[in-house]
DNA sequence: TGAATCATTCCGTATTATGAAACGTATTTG
DNA sequence: CAAATACGTTTCATAATACGGAATGATTCA
C-alpha cells in the first residue's frame, strides 16, 4: 500500500517489501507480502529470494520471512559524521537516571526527526519512542531548535512544504506563533514540548552539536506532562553540551 | 571488493554499494564508491539516486553519500519474533552494573554470532563489540551453547562446513574437544570462552529462550581474562532468564 | 581565467527482470 | 486415507528495464 516510486523498478519493489515486512512487525509469508504490495507471487518471491541471500532478510522454519540480522550491521553505521549514537549513549543513561524519565537521542532528517536512540526509566508510567520512528521538526522541542538554526526564511518554506499540520490542540501551526516559540528557544538554548505532539506529554530539549559547531541532532526528555519539571533543564542542556565535547564541539567563546 | 552475487543484479549492486558505504564508515563520494564497487559511475548514481530516494542513503552537504536514518526503522524490526532487543535492554544494563564489564546480546544467524545489542561499563579498559558485528559460533560462549542445542552431528556438520579456523591458542579447532565442551556447557546451563576468541578476553554466556522453549540468542559478559569471576555465572544466568520470560517462556518443570 | 575533476543527464541497445503458467509439496477436508 | 486445496518454487518466452558510453553541467584547483 504505502508505495513510493522512483528510478529503479526493482529496489522500489524490494524496499516495499521490506517495509511490508517491517510494518507487520512479525514474520510473514509470501502470500502475506505479495499481497501486501501488491507485487506478483512470482516476482516477489524472486526478490526475497535475492534479500534472503544478502542476509537482509531471514527465513523461518516455517517458511516464513523476517527482516535479517544484516541490517544492523548497516544501522550501526549510521550517523551524522562521527558516531553520535555512541557517544550519546552513557550521558542517556546518565540524564534518564537523574530525571527518572525516558531520554531520546534524534537526528533531523529532511522534514522530519528521527528518534535514534533512547533510555527509558523503569517505571509503569513512562513515554516510549520506537527506534526509527519519526515525527515532524515543528511539534518536537528538539525539532523546533534546528528549525531555529537555519532562519526564518527556512522556517517559512518548511511551514508552505508542511502546512504546520496539527497534533493537538497546542501544536503550533501559525507560522508566526511558530517562528515565535523558535526564536524564544534559540535564545534560551532549550526547547519546551507542552502537548504539542501528543496530549498529556511533555518534552525538554536541547541540541547537539558537532566539532564544526553545526547541529547534528539533539537530546530530549519526555515525560506525562504533570511529571516535567523545570529543575531538568539545566541537566538537559548539560548533557547534550557533554555528548557534543565528545564529537569534538568546543564552546563558542569559552 | 567484496562480491555476492545472485538473484537480481540491481539489488547485488544496490547492497554492494552500501556495504561500501558501511565499510568505508564515513561519507563518501561518487567515485569512490564506484571504484570500490567496480560499477560504473553512471551506473552508481543512478542506483544510489534511487537508494537515496528511499532514505536509505543520505546526502551531505557537500555531496557526500552517508547511510541513510531509514536504515534504522528496518534495524529496530530485526528480532526473533518479539522483539528480544526490548527485552534485553533493561537486564542488561542491570547486569553490566553487578558485574562492571561489558554485556552483549547475540542472536545467531546461520553459522555466525551477531551482536545485537550491548551495554558497556563505564572503565578505561573493556572489552567492546560493534553492533552488527559477527563471530563463528564454536569461539564464543553463546555460539557454543547455541550448538549445543541442535546435536552432535549437527555439530559434526558445522565442523565440516567451516573447518573450525582457530582465531587464538586456546580455540576448540578439533571436533572432538569442542564437542565435549559443549556437552558440558549444555548441562551447565552457562559456558566460558577461555580465550577463544581473542587472548586475553574471557566470556561468559547462557541462552536466551522463547515462549516456544528454543534458543533464540544469548546474553554474555565479556571482560579481559584476568578480572573475570566465577562469582558472575549466577548473574549472567539470572538476567538471561528473565529475558527469556519476558519473551513468554516458562521453564520446563517449574 | 583556464583546465581538470567529478557529478549528472541523455539515449539507443541488449540485457535483465518480468509474470503467466506449470510443477512440487505440504496441509486440509470429505 | 484419499482427494483436493493452498501455497511455494521453477521455468521460459517476451518486452520492459536497467545499462553504460558519451555529452553536458557544476566545482575545484592551478
Amino acid at each position: 500500500m504505502t508505495e513510493a516510486a522512483s528510478g529503479i523498478q526493482v529496489i522500489d519493489r524490494a524496499v516495499s517489501l521490506l517495509d511490508a515486512l517491517a510494518r507487520e512487525n512479525r514474520p510473514a509469508s509470501l502470500k502475506v507480502l505479495s499481497a501486501e504490495t501488491g507485487l506478483h507471487p512470482s516476482t516477489a518471491f524472486r526478490i526475497l529470494a535475492s534479500l534472503t541471500e544478502h542476509g537482509l532478510i531471514g527465513r523461518d522454519s516455517a517458511n516464513l520471512y523476517r527482516l535479517g540480522p544484516r541490517l544492523l550491521q548497516w544501522a550501526g553505521r549510521v550517523s551524522a559524521g562521527l558516531d553520535v549514537r555512541e557517544a550519546a549513549r552513557a550521558e542517556m543513561e546518565w540524564l534518564r537516571d537523574q530525571v527518572g524519565e525516558s531520554v531520546n537521542l534524534t537526528l533531523r532528517d529532511g522534514d522530519q526527526m528521527v528518534y535514534v536512540e533512547r533510555a527509558i526509566p523503569n517505571r509503569m508510567m513512562r513515554v516510549e519512542q520506537v527506534v526509527g520512528s519519526r515525527a515532524p521538526l515543528h511539534v518536537t522541542a528538539v525539532g523546533k531548535l534546528m528549525l531555529g538554526e537555519s532562519g526564518a526564511a527556512a522556517v517559512r518554506e518548511y511551514a508552505r512544504r508542511t502546512g504546520l499540520p496539527a497534533y493537538t490542540a497546542n501544536t503550533r501551526s501559525e507560522v508566526d506563533v511558530l517562528l515565535q516559540d523558535i526564536e524564544t528557544s534559540r535564545r534560551r538554548g532549550y526547547a519546551l514540548d507542552d502537548e504539542e505532539a501528543e496530549t498529556g506529554v511533555g518534552c525538554i530539549g536541547a541540541l547537539v552539536r558537532d566539532a564544526t559547531g553545526s547541529a547534528v541532532g539533539g537530546l530530549s526528555v519526555s515525560a506525562p506532562m504533570e511529571r516535567r519539571r523545570e529543575e531538568w533543564i539545566p541537566l538537559v542542556r548539560e548533557a547534550a553540551l557533554r555528548i557534543s565535547r565528545r564529537l569534538g564541539y568546543h564552546a563558542p567563546d569559552g
